[in-house]
DNA sequence: TTGTATGCGTTATCAT
DNA sequence: ATGATAACGCATACAA
């Protein structure tokens, strides 16, 4: 790759003149500006952007920090982002990471390479980040909070989502309405939680909120409960729980009714008749983007809605 | 983020001594030193990348570009990669891309940032890279070739993957052995729908091909071939397959055998009982990481070799 | 119309 | 033991 020092001497001209021609500045005449053009062109010149980043002491690209397992859903949500971003001229950098220590060390590359912004998604919640970081680094986290104040934590209405999701089992009549989730403490997890309990017991029935852990637990606990419907944290479980039932010839929806969360287009594809609720990918990579050029969270990202698949059925 | 010359003026001394304390180099009083080393901590000094970039003319990043759909696989393959990279002081950056145009846009900044090296999985088979960018920057294609000799491209033998799927599932009784793939062209797919056809003709059977595009057409080629078993070209398209035949009640293994390919740690998760194909990743990801650092491809990866599950059955 | 000089942060090589 | 300086590539202000 060819710097402008270079070219310029390919050419027989200064640097400055170089620069006029690399960026339609006047002050050249029109013979120069296309032979120099033309060898930039043929020689496949590119601006070294590490040169740019010294100089404004900022570079454009975001940095994003996802986990090294269980990355589907954020995998979808960063293809969008990047779209999105790069409309804005900036560009995303992704890392997956396997757990504290990796976090903050990629975090810290982040902060040296004086990136624009880091989307990240922490490992655990609460984390707490050391001070120069985010004195120099805007960081945004997803789904789990950092402990420090600086630190925007963004997740979709969660407390709503674990609602909704009751309210429409409800609605078609299911009453033993299990909550699958994990047991990882997160905000985003939590939350939902928190919604599916909260409405449970605003319609009088009884939350039932189990851990997933392995298939027998799995199984376990449904012969202790026989509920009619699996409200699962999301799609990625959702799947899981769905070849287990397979195995053991429950019929889906007959038997039992599954409902997921997220429906990217990964989980799509994978399974495209699940009954899940949708994840405003859209909107969400839109308040980031929003926020990596404002540094405010604007318009709050929309509610989950349902949508209907085959594996919901209602009860007669 | 503070710099080096911050740092001297806040220690009261030169931007060279303060390299000597930071290097470890002689030449320094130990007080200077650690007066040096105290504050450089405090602020949470670190060395700008940037400037290593230009004056080395390189970076020590690794640039990955893979599939912004149909990713699960590869981000699995990139987790170790990075650590892999890491141990080797290298970062790895990970971009996620939608076609050809975004392919060719995110290696040209891999180039133009002069990175360390590109770990690419094009868009298509044969994709032409511009000379200029291949001249000045290592590419190394997974999956599908570039059309370029100087890029090589890595793959498993996956004609052997395709010969041992068909005599696994021969050796428990099957004969009609159904190849379930995908219309994309790559020499990762074509190889191993080869080596299925090559083995199947071997052993006097009939290949079957079909390639996958809905749930209609699949059960209609389910209807006119009566398989015994399914091989599909990987887990995501076995995990689809089973949750058709699910929703149909076409028992699994008893009324049809599926066997995948790729078990890595995202499907394993997602379904632990599926038959599958292990993809050697950790030798895999080793023989990438010696070619980026000595540009050549030493030892070829293991072959793939099945796990068996709960999805396929011997035939009485 | 073109050439030259300066600064960005870091490292290495000088000189003091 | 410490300070000064050149070099990397690019943008920009300034000189010719």
């Amino acid at each position: 790759m060819i710097s402008s020092i270079e070219l310029a001497k390919l050419c027989g001209v200064s640097q400055g003149t170089v620069d006029r021609a690399l960026h339609n500045r006047p002050g050249i005449s029109e013979t120069t500006r296309r032979k120099i053009l033309d060898l930039a062109k043929r020689h496949g010149y590119l601006p070294n952007p590490a040169v740019r980043e010294i100089m404004d002491r900022s570079s454009n690209i975001v940095g994003a920090i996802i986990p090294a397992l269980n990355n589907i859903f954020f995998m979808d949500m960063m293809s969008l982002l990047k779209d999105s971003l790069e409309a804005h001229g900036k560009m995303l950098f992704l890392t997956p990471v396997h757990g504290k220590a990796d976090f903050l060390t990629a975090l810290e590359e982040f902060a040296a390479r004086k990136m624009h912004a880091a989307i990240v998604v922490p490992p655990e919640e609460n984390l707490p980040l050391p001070s120069h970081l985010t004195q120099s680094l805007p960081v945004l986290s997803l789904l789990s909070r950092c402990s420090e104040r600086s630190v925007p934590c963004l997740t979709a209405d969660e407390i709503q989502t674990g609602k909704t999701a009751v309210q429409y089992l409800a609605d078609l009549g299911h009453q033993k309405i299990l909550h699958l989730t994990y047991r990882r403490k997160a905000k985003g997890i939590e939350d939902r939680t928190a919604g599916y309990k909260s409405q449970m017991n605003k319609l009088h029935l009884k939350p039932i909120v189990s851990i997933y852990s392995s298939e027998n637990d799995f199984l376990k606990t449904l012969d202790r409960h026989h509920p009619t419907a699996i409200f699962c944290h999301n799609d990625w479980l959702a799947i899981t729980i769905l070849r287990h039932l397979q195995t053991h010839n429950i019929q889906i929806p007959q038997d039992i009714s599954i409902l997921g969360v997220d429906h990217t287009p990964t989980f799509q594809t994978l399974c495209p008749d699940l009954s899940s609720m949708e994840y405003p990918l859209a909107s969400f990579t839109h308040t980031i983007t929003d926020w990596t050029l404002t540094k405010k969270l604007t318009s709050p990202p929309e509610p989950l809605t349902v949508i209907p698949g085959k594996t919901v059925r209602a009860l007669s």
